[in-house]
RNA sequence: GCUGGGAUGGCGGAAUUGGUAGACGCGCAGGACUCAAAAUCCUGUAUGGGCAACCAUGUGAGGGUUCGAUUCCCUCUCUCAGCACCA
């Protein structure tokens, strides 16, 4: 069997390609109707160049792109570079290379491998987001939020990376610790730029279920935004105060109130305690003096441990009594407060309510500090009652919902009920509110670091931070900067971008210094894609119009949280700011699986188990690493990658090739050959196999059903010219480089994709003879080959009279007879 | 703990609305070609039994519904991913 020189033709048809400029949209159609826009996420451009995953999704892609074009559609099939970003700033700390020149090598090394590929992007829209071509619209955005009051500034408590020398998001942090460098994460207290995504929580929330993506994520995000319905409950008190003049001081009752949240007020009448977080501002305010040591010394000890550390003793719970009682809001009892870390500030109020009968958490802390433990829910089902009877037994708490005992007039209810009607008893007498809480914080969007987008604001001592002025922009980084480590970001000691004057009042005044989140850049990078040259607007409204929101976003399920929410918060925005008509960007999603080393672990260069797709084109070239990577299983799977799978493609590439030289091709005259017509209906079945196959993503069985084809093709001597080239059409998105030399050998002169896709005849799809099953009692007893449409009458007579049949059904009663017409008939006796 | 997926030969994986389990590829075994090897081609390949026709068993485990279950229902085990002192 001849084997092809891929080495040769797959660089050939590359020049070709980029000469043509196959991957460029027709801008003039004026028919909406045919535009797609199909898209995978854009990589981050690191110096180890292209990952086999990365192949797997652009590979998909592109085959969804060649063959919507030989549909007739206008695709839009775009690449660029996520490009600000910390390795090539950690890599610059380190070597002093500059970040620009480490990215621009890796951007030029990402696009060389793509080229090699044989991947048809649409190469004159191309758009980085370290260009101030680019980040002058980032920055631009950012004012718009800014002006819509969804940016500002705030201090909170948030994450830091000393690893990283900057502050982190919520989404950024992964087990405790920073997403990058896996440095441990800790609590400061800092102020920062924040972009108000918890506005748009209910609406983000609500727009997951219009959008076909994969359950999975969906359900992250749901998880993700963590809306939960409760009730703000106060508990309020009164304290001692000093007042008047040193040396006159008299006592004087003040008013305290502290809001808990709690999605279980049914349990209210069990609260013993309240606990609220160690750094609430009200325990300065109530902790008695003689508890005012024990106090500071707690809160000390709290915050000194790492939000690892604070989870990480999940069984041991502490805490202290500050001295103080607050009233419960019904019985008017005195409830003890006390301090605790298990309490955290930056969710709900940073108080709780402690029910130790009803709450794990509680339960163990009561139990420590001997606080009461008062069952007020009894379990739905008699089982339970002995774990729970004498409410001072420590034995267990039920956590479930049930009936109310031991609390009042409630005593009855079941806790559904009991929730709606003690949040209207406490909305009556003004002690409590039904609110509703979310997982989601506002997105911290200000890094403390140089290669990134600077925030296009100006501090001005006398007015304030003030917005640079839109005509100013882009604020550019500053080139010259020194790369020593010096604990902040280089732009603070450049003169020249850092010294400058209030764009109000003309006085001394200094840039910010911080940078944006990266994920700011793409967050709304698919819309620069529409038109990315313009230098007016982001985006020519007509443009985004044309080809946005995105029909199909292809990527990797690591962001589903992160680039995935924050692109849906930018749409929200710019929808609601009235820059675009849609809401939703990505309409479909799908991720793409992880391929893992061939030892089935995870790819990683300290495991040596990395795959390069450099070596796997030099050696079977790059139709072999596209075919095997869309054959090795389903997209979203995770899958091994197996160095001998790749040569079983690259096997069936060489069959397809052999074919055209070995067979005598030629024009198929003698239709009533029936050989010929066999042929033909293998070829239309393909074609509509692989055609199905393609738009549902199966593209394993797609090329699993071309296989069976050629393998079929394979046994006759002749193969009709019509039905070969026919094949080569449908292979050819997912092997361009070999379908053009095949048709170019073919005497074309024109590219095969400037054919149009292949339809098949539906008259050839239905065969004269199909194998019929034949069951006894739901066992196959023997197969035979009849016409689909025979009734089943004769199918039945010609079962009974099967050899291997009549074994089985002598002597016995046929109770009863199944017939699927096509399929089988099943006799059931007895 | 909560949420969402998975579990099929030696391996990756196929199987319309429940309808012939293991397509296709890899690997392996035997054969052809060759001085030989590689490449290529042919044959076989779920397990057990049988020379064979064929029989029995078989889709993580156990139940159920059905003429018939990888597919639907219940219980459970293991596993992957995400979230989590979230009140």
């Amino acid at each position: 069997m001849p084997s092809y020189n891929h080495l040769e033709i797959e660089p050939k048809w590359q020049k070709k390609w980029e000469e043509k400029k196959v991957g460029k949209v027709r801008e003039e159609t004026k028919d909406a109707d045919d535009a797609v826009y199909y898209l995978t996420m854009f990589p981050y451009p690191s110096g180890a160049g292209l990952h086999v995953g990365h192949v797997e999704s652009y590979t998909a892609v592109d085959i969804l792109t060649r063959k919507a074009r030989m549909l007739g559609k206008n695709v839009l099939f775009p690449m660029g570079w996520d490009a600000f970003g910390l390795p090539a700033e950690n890599y610059a700390v380190k070597t002093g290379v500059h970040p620009a020149e480490t990215t621009g090598k890796a951007i030029e090394n990402f696009r060389r491998q793509m080229k090699a590929l044989g991947l048809s992007f649409d190469w004159s829209r191309e758009v980085s987001t370290c260009d101030p071509s680019y980040y002058k619209w980032t920055q631009w955005l950012f004012l718009l939020l800014y002006k819509n009051d969804l940016a500002y500034r705030a201090k909170a408590p948030v994450n830091w990376c000393d690893g990283c020398q900057t502050v982190l998001a919520n989404e950024q942090v992964v087990d405790g610790s920073c997403e990058r460098c896996s440095t441990v994460v800790i609590q400061k207290e800092l102020e920062q730029w924040f972009f108000r995504i918890t506005k748009y929580a209910d609406r983000l929330l609500a727009g997951i279920e219009t959008v076909d993506w994969p359950e999975r994520i969906k359900s992250m995000q749901r998880n993700w935004i963590g809306r939960k319905e409760g009730v703000e409950v106060e508990f309020r008190g009164l304290r001692a105060e000093m007042v008047g003049e040193i040396g006159s001081e008299r006592l004087h009752e003040a008013e305290f109130s502290i809001p808990v949240f709690t999605t279980r007020v049914d349990t209210l009448f069990g609260v013993s305690y309240v606990v609220l977080a160690p750094e609430h501002p009200l325990v300065d305010v109530l902790t008695t003096p003689d508890n005012y040591e024990a106090v500071v010394a707690y809160r000390d000890q709290a915050r000194k441990k790492s939000e690892l550390e604070r989870t990480q003793l999940e069984k041991d719970k502490s805490g202290v009594f500050i001295g103080t009682y607050a009233k419960h809001p019904l019985t008017g009892e005195d409830v003890p407060i006390w301090i605790s870390d298990y309490v955290l500030m930056n969710y709900g109020t940073g108080a709780v309510m402690g029910v130790p009968a009803h709450d794990e958490r509680d339960f163990v802390f009561a139990g420590k500090y001997g606080l009461p433990v008062r069952q007020v829910i009894a379990p739905p089902s008699d089982i339970f009652s002995e774990l729970v009877e004498g409410s001072d037994s420590l034995s267990g708490c039920w956590t479930g919902p049930g009936i109310l005992v031991h609390s009042q007039e409630f005593n009855g209810l079941t806790s559904q009920e009991a929730k709606t009607m003690l949040a209207i008893e406490l909305e009556s007498k003004g002690k409590g509110k039904r609110v509703v809480n979310y997982h989601l914080r506002d997105w911290l969007v200000s890094r403390q670091r140089y290669w990134g987008a600077p925030i296009p604001i100006i501090w001005c001592e006398n007015c304030g931070p003030q917005p640079v002025d839109p005509k100013q922009l882009p604020v550019e980084l500053p080139r010259d900067v020194d790369f020593k480590p010096t604990g902040r970001s280089p732009l603070v000691d450049s003169a020249t971008f850092h010294d400058v004057t209030c764009p109000k009042c003309d006085g001394p005044a200094r840039r910010e210094s911080d940078t944006m989140d990266t994920f700011v850049d793409s967050s709304w990078y698919y819309l620069r894609y529409t038109d990315p040259n313009n230098t007016e607007v982001f985006a020519e409204p007509e443009m985004v119009k044309y080809w946005a929101p995105v029909d199909l976003y292809v990527g990797g399920a690591e962001h589903a949280v992160m680039h995935l929410l924050y692109s849906r918060f930018f749409a929200y925005a710019l929808h609601d700011l009235g820059y675009l008509d849609f809401e939703e960007p990505f309409l479909k999603l799908r991720n793409q699986g992880l391929i893992l080393g061939p030892d089935g672990e995870k790819m990683s260069k300290s495991r040596g188990n990395v795959v390069n797709p450099d070596e796997v084109i030099e050696l079977y070239g790059a139709d072999s690493i596209r075919l095997y990577e869309m054959f090795m299983g389903p997209l979203e799977d995770a899958k091994p990658w197996s160095t001998n799978g790749i040569v079983g493609v690259r096997r069936f590439l060489d069959k397809v090739w052999g074919m055209r030289m070995k067979f005598e091709i030629r024009n198929s005259k003698s239709e009533e050959n029936s050989k010929v017509e066999n042929i033909k209906k293998i070829v239309h079945k393909t074609i509509k196999k692989v055609t199905d196959d393609i738009d549902a993503f199966k593209f394993n069985t797609a090329i699993s059903q071309m296989m069976i084809c050629v393998n079929a093709m394979m046994e006759f001597e002749e193969v009709p010219r019509e039905e070969y080239e026919m094949l080569i059409a449908i292979l050819a998105p997912f092997a361009p480089h070999l379908a053009e030399e095949i048709w170019s050998d073919l005497g074309h002169t024109t590219s095969i994709f400037d054919e149009a896709w292949p339809t098949y005849d539906p008259g050839l799809l239905v065969d004269e003879l199909v194998p019929i099953a034949i069951q006894v009692n739901g066992k196959l007893r023997a197969t035979v080959e009849l016409s689909p449409d025979l009734p089943e009458k004769d199918v039945q007579d010609r079962a009974l009279a099967t050899e291997n049949v009549i074994k089985f059904v002598e002597g016995k009663e046929i109770v009863k007879v199944i017939f699927v017409p096509g399929r089988l008939i099943n006799i059931v006796v007895k």
